[in-house]
RNA sequence: GGGCGGCUAGCUCAGCUGGUUAGAGCACGCGCCUGAUAAGCGCGAGGUCGGUGGUUCGAGUCCACUGCCGCCCA
């Protein structure tokens, strides 16, 4: 007779397959439908705000794993945030100006943009970045991201743009910005000013050379009286044209060397450490050193440039040393920063004879060079320098060397009139160290140490850009002399105009009708035109503290979190942070969070612009992975370092995610019929399974929370995983099934196992949901039948209890038995003497006193009378039973030694009856029976009050 | 050249402040169950914890040197 009809069997709307990529998006239009966003943040409006900061991604092509990774890790941020009670709005952002959109229009346009004015190219810029920004908040929104969608932040709005001149504004009263001619890097194909973090670092061949100069005759005393060249090694031939000086560090000892070889007779001055070196690079023999002098002897004497009717200054430089090259330097002081210092020190000339497209001007002093692109210019300078006879040597170099980030192309240093924010003006890069030190954690702690490295060598902050897609920097220059105003009232006159209508103004508006009224300059003149350099977008995002965490957009200053990938530190967290504490003396953030980047399977870069992670865009992950699995494919390897990833990689993921999922249905079934209110039972009257089950949850409450407080997601996951497979699957749901299935429904031993799964199943759920945002959503729908409704995401942080430890001790004890068990029965499954754990009859004894109270008194005094079946229970077994050495000493053959400490065991085939209904063998069953007839199916007495249901459930005749 | 991170089972990774026979998932092999069933359970094999030396009663875990791989900076 099938007794199936009469269990509880599991039952539950909740489906195993998961269908996530049709699923999530009929969960995503309800959210958008109930408004869950407004409900959280009215739910919340009263709570502690917790402020997280978005890092606006670029409005340039549709989104890639590394933003999904970071708007995962945020949504996780601010879901849990949420649900532990705290006001975390989420206000999305978009970097929208800046040079790469710009680039992009413009090869759009093509030919057309030349007749286009600035303020046309920036409204096609501007519709360029409107489109890229709602492609990229579909993508957002449909990977569960949570947040302010329809009122997201754009750097190009009025009311952004106006917080961007605030920020200015302060600073140009406090006296940071500078305006100066300096060497910054630029890049001449983009015909512009780069920032540092705008820079890529590759490796380039470049001719490396030797060049003499020639000791002037009035100075030749000094070398020992014949005629002498000073060696420079440069790797930018280039350069030579804008020569100024030659830069010796006092210090050094430098030897007048004498040699011959393939050139006859050389005199040269060399730093003596270098001498073999330089042998060896100009092939040079019989060298001798009639004299050693030091470098500050050589200071102030005269050289002849090598082909310009000029001569150059010996300077003295501490930056110099005789590591490489000859120790002495060339020095340009338009085409680097070391140089650019030296030079102003020493009164030089900034020569730059340099183009913005990188063409020499008249300035360079050599009509033939003139007209020349400064990366053709080098062969040409060789050839002048080889015809007059200063080209020592000459061989190809490969070394590391800065390009634009965009372009790709080598950028050239070249000196240009800027606008600078100094960051040792009052102290702010001390100021701005202490602060990071003081005042900020940084998750993980490496970032401390990088960020305090970046900002100690930083130089002065270049901020100017020579392009038409960006804010403005509000500065006049008076038509008649030329002198430059920017004040702090005509930045905040500006200010004013563009938050009323928008940056465009300042390409459409004559200078007059942006002149504050009344500006005069010194020299009389009441005209002037407008500065044409726009701000650096860093300076843009970098302002966003002051235009976004506002308290109309329901934020505040400073932000809690901030949280980017690792290559921020040099971007948004360091600029943000420069530009706060100079304004504000604080740092914009408390945390700050970084993440790393991806990598292919072999651990390489991936890099955007070859395409980047293609197997696993957008569309791949909506139409065929579905985000729940993804997300948790993020969470299940190390985020903070860089993560390798490939299809193949996230398919175990995909896999985990069946088995969670199967294990949530399955506690979700077995509640079938329950009722929270009535049935409910309170822990201390719950059977010892149960009642361990719930103090195991309380410790994974308590665990969970720790990793998600300190945004270790990762861990949550892999905590919240291993109990689900580990503490559930493959223990207490196995164990408490026999109760589920037939206990009496309504009786004290299922509402028991009920009232456990109940809180396994809200408490599990929720502690998924900052990750497993649908599938949390979905199972807390299919809990709606137990009186749960609303959204998880609205649901707050479960509470937990303190566990009993003694408890907790004694039941890992017995598992450690039921292993021991497990171990032993192998065998005999495999040799087909038992099947289930309910054929198998056990012997045990202990040489422990611990393990003998464990399984005895404990047992006793933790279960009370019944505490032999409930043994049974745990152990997974029909009987256990303990040999009585004393009396039976011929019991003991069998026992074998386990792997437990003291612990012997023999396993062999239970000889009790099989219960026909709930397949356990016990010593009664079959007994309870009064009915003759019924010995055919002999039950337990348990089972036995299910007789008659059975038997009207089951009519049929046997086949 | 400077700094940082990684190197633990075939694969992906845990191993926090040094302490019993180094763990998990996947994959693999062998079974069980058929009342979680396009599920569930058990057992097993598999590792000189990059290398060398040191501190310690004891090191994957600390120190020194070193080898690959990657990133950042110049």
């Amino acid at each position: 007779m099938s007794w199936k009809k009469t269990l509880n069997l599991p039952s539950t709307d909740f489906p195993m397959k998961a269908n996530l990529v049709k699923r999530e998006p009929e969960i995503l239009a309800r959210w958008e439908a109930e408004d869950l966003y407004g409900q959280i943040r009215a739910q919340r409006a009263d709570a502690d705000l917790f402020v997280l900061h978005d890092g606006p991604p670029y409005a340039n092509g549709d989104i890639h794993l590394g933003h999904v990774l970071n708007k995962v890790l945020k949504d996780i941020t601010i879901r849990y945030r949420t649900m532990r009670g705290l006001n975390a709005p989420y206000v999305p952002g978009w970097d929208c100006h800046g040079l790469p959109i710009e680039i992009n229009v413009a090869k759009k346009l093509g030919k057309k943009m030349r007749e286009m004015s600035k303020a046309d190219v920036r409204r096609a810029c501007r519709e360029y970045a409107e489109g890229f920004v709602e492609t990229q908040r579909q993508s957002f929104k449909r990977l569960g991201i949570m947040g302010d969608w329809d009122k997201p932040y754009l750097t190009m709005s009025p009311e952004y743009e106006a917080g961007t001149l605030d920020v200015f504004g302060d600073l140009v009263e406090a006296g940071y910005v500078t305006r100066g001619l300096r060497p910054i890097h630029w890049c001449v194909s983009c015909a512009t000013a780069l920032a540092d973090a705008e820079l890529e670092y590759a490796q380039k061949t470049s001719p490396s050379i030797h060049v003499r100069f020639a000791v002037v005759d009035a100075d030749l005393e000094r070398v020992g009286g014949a005629a002498t060249d000073v060696v420079i090694w440069t790797t930018t031939p280039w350069t030579i044209p804008a020569n100024r000086a030659v830069a010796v560090h006092p210090e050094l000892d430098y030897a007048v060397l004498v040699h011959d070889g393939p050139e006859r007779e050389q005199r040269v001055i060399v730093a003596v450490k270098l001498v073999e070196k330089y042998l060896a690079v100009v092939d040079g023999v019989d060298p001798q050193i009639p004299l050693v002098v030091k470098g500050a002897d050589l200071v102030g004497m005269q050289l002849r440039h090598p082909f310009l009717d000029m001569d150059v200054p010996v300077v003295a430089a501490d930056y110099v040393s005789d590591e490489d090259g000859t120790g002495c330097v060339h020095t340009a002081p338009g085409h680097g920063a070391d140089d650019f210092h030296t030079g102003k020190r020493e009164g030089l000339e900034i020569c730059n004879p340099v183009s913005g497209r990188g063409i020499y001007t008249a300035d360079v002093g050599v009509e033939s060079l003139e007209g020349v692109h400064v990366f053709k210019a080098n062969e040409p300078v060789l050839a002048i320098l080889r015809e007059r006879g200063r080209l020592a040597a000459e061989t190809p170099f490969e070394h590391s060397y800065p390009h634009c980030w965009r372009c790709k192309k080598p950028v050239i240093f070249r000196a240009t009139s800027q606008w600078f924010v100094s960051v040792d003006h009052d102290d702010l890069r001390k100021r701005a160290l202490d602060a990071c030190r003081e005042s900020a954690r940084w998750i993980p702690s490496r970032g401390a140490g990088r960020m305090n490295a970046m900002l100690r060598d930083r130089p002065d902050w270049c901020i100017s850009r020579q392009r038409a897609w960006g804010v403005p920097i509000p500065a006049f220059y008076c038509d008649a002399c030329d002198t430059v105003y920017c004040t702090p009232e005509i930045v905040r006159h500006v200010r004013d105009l563009v938050a009323a209508d928008g940056a465009d103004i300042w390409f459409e508006r004559d200078a007059a009708d942006l002149v504050p009224q009344g500006l005069t300059c010194a020299c009389g003149s009441t005209t002037f035109r407008a500065e044409t350099d726009i701000f650096d977008v860093w300076f843009e995002s970098g302002s966003s503290w002051r235009s976004v965490l506002t308290e109309e957009r329901g934020l505040r200053f400073p932000a809690d979190c901030y949280l980017e990938g690792q290559d921020q530190h040099r971007g948004w967290f360091q600029l943000s942070l420069v530009l706060s504490v100079a304004a504000r003396n604080e740092l914009p953030f408390r945390d700050c969070v970084t993440h790393g980047f991806f990598t292919d399977e072999r651990g390489e870069k991936v890099s955007k612009s070859k395409g980047g992670m293609k197997e696993l865009g957008p569309a791949v992950i909506f139409r065929e992975i579905g985000v729940d699995i993804v997300r948790l494919f993020l969470m299940l390897g190390n985020y903070f370092d860089d993560v390798p990833v490939s299809r193949k990689l996230v398919k175990p993921a995909a896999d985990q995610y069946r088995k969670i999922r199967n294990t949530l249905r399955f506690i979700l079934g077995g509640l079938s019929g329950f009722n929270p209110r009535e049935d409910h039972i309170d822990i201390a009257h719950m059977c010892t399974p149960d009642r361990w089950v719930l103090q195991a949850l309380d410790d994974l409450v308590v665990e969970v929370e720790a990793t998600y407080e300190n945004y270790e997601y990762n861990r949550a996951a892999q905590t919240l995983r291993r109990f689900m497979d580990h503490d559930l699957s493959s223990f207490y749901l196995d164990i408490v099934k026999d109760r589920l299935y037939c206990a009496k429904s309504g009786g004290s031993d299922h509402r028991s196992a009920q009232t456990a799964l109940f809180r396994l199943a809200t408490v599990l759920t929720k502690l998924w949901a900052p990750i497993l945002t649908f599938t949390s959503e979905e199972a807390w729908g299919a809990l709606g039948a137990f009186g749960i409704d609303g959204s998880v995401h609205l649901s707050s942080w479960p509470h937990h209890g303190t566990a009993e430890q003694s408890r907790r001790e004694w039941m890992a004890r017995l598992r450690k038995v039921r292993t021991e068990i497990q171990r032993l029965v192998d065998p005999l499954r495999k040799e087909k003497v038992v099947g289930s754990g309910q054929d198998v009859a056990v012997s045990w004894l202990s040489h422990d006193a611990d393990l003998d109270h464990a399984l005895l008194s404990d047992a006793e005094a933790i279960m009370g009378r019944d505490w032999q079946e409930g043994l049974l229970e745990i152990l997974g077994v029909a009987q256990f039973t303990r040999v009585n050495v004393e009396e039976h000493p011929e019991a003991a053959q069998g026992l074998v030694a386990t792997g437990l400490q003291g612990l012997e065991l023999s396993v062999a085939r239970s000889d009790l009856e099989r219960c026909d209904r709930c397949w356990r063998r016990r010593d009664h069953v079959g007994t309870g029976s009064t009915d003759e007839t019924t010995t055919s199916d002999p039950l337990c007495t348990r089972c036995e009050p299910f007789r008659a249901a059975g038997a009207a459930e089951a009519p049929e005749t046997p086949a």
